[in-house]
DNA sequence: CACCAATTTGAGCTACAGTTCAAGAATGGT
DNA sequence: ACCATTCTTGAACTGTAGCTCAAATTGGTG
């Protein structure tokens, strides 16, 4: 009883998410936001409220569609090796977009709390997927039992993090290579 | 024959270094640099042109710090490893404010070409740093020789700047100790 | 078919970031 | 003692980011 929206949420949080991606969130207008939705900015703030809450929903939707790729990639049936490099290869493809979630890290990370709570979720889960799949190699043999799987999980956080940046800053393409060949070679 | 300048700009340049390094670029405003160095406004754009100037300065004066500190832990006649480990520690160590570096890489890639090239320099430099001390711990018997020094300096690299970044998200303080840890015990 | 609630739009409001400038102040040379 | 020169200061200027609002529009409901 009332005029419908003409414009999808959700599809309009993922226009939005590809804009804070690719410019960064301070770089980013409410104009470039409702361009990129193809609405005017009222409707824009009517369905939002904020940029920054806007940005909170579209950070969000980032995580969870990362995370789950991430998880898709992690559970094929190949050796243990084999599916870590695959997720770093992917990790390191977006190129000079690079991670929003490492993008918001490094850019609001002291301004806003918000913001890095999202980030550290994120972290948190990736750890312990990596962990998981350190003691999976153990179980088949490709890994060496000796070696404890929660700091391991950590510095795979903590390389994948880097790749991330460096993706971002990188111009000789071999080095994100020589990352991945390396930290495989580690285990 | 003139009035004398009432600040010295190596001194400014550093007082300036802090800011950008606690808040970021965007949000640091030309009041906050002034007042972080004691004079006017007026002063400020006179001695240094504009912001964007004055984090080019200060950014620089970063990494000439930082790298300098680096080499030195570096060159420590103490066991290769160890003095990784302390170099690693070092870098940890800054907390919440985190590497000035990489908090420029992540919120200035793909807005500020120039700035992203001082980044690239000095992340080139410390992965050649990196090698170096690696084919030094094979001479000296403590790494093993079959190891490709030059995958393995990049893996380092980008440990180093996952450790960085995560120094400035993580909460917990033992995941920043497992990360090295690990490091340490991969080589 | 008319009504009403929610939507759409873009011009306009407010606040502030980044910079400039005109006036005065401190120095050394003459 | 004076002058040229460079410095200092903060108020004022300009542009724009982020947001609001009044009027027009739409379509389901009685």
């Amino acid at each position: 009883m009332a005029r419908p929206k003409q414009f999808d949420p959700d599809v309009a949080v993922e226009q939005a998410m590809e804009v804070f991606w690719r410019k960064g969130y301070a770089a980013t207008t409410p104009q470039n936001l409702a361009d990129a939705v193809g609405i005017g900015m009222g409707s824009l703030y009517n369905a939002f409220g904020s940029k920054r809450a806007l940005f909170e929903q579209a950070l969000s939707r980032y995580v969870d569609v990362r995370l789950r790729a991430l998880s898709e990639l992690l559970e094929e049936p190949t050796p243990v090796k084999e599916r870590l490099r695959k997720a770093l290869v992917f990790m390191a493809e977006e190129g000079a977009r690079g991670c929003m979630v490492v993008n918001t890290a490094g850019e609001l990370a002291g301004t806003d709390e918000e913001a890095v709570r999202v980030v550290r979720r994120d972290f948190d889960l990736v750890e312990s997927v990596f962990q998981a799949l350190i003691e999976e190699g153990q179980r088949a043999g490709e890994i060496a039992p000796e070696r404890d799987p929660v700091p391991l999980g950590s510095m795979l956080l903590s390389i994948m993090v880097g790749l991330r940046l460096l993706a971002r800053v990188t111009e000789e393409p071999g080095r994100l290579r020589r990352v991945i060949d390396a930290t495989v070679d580690s285990l």
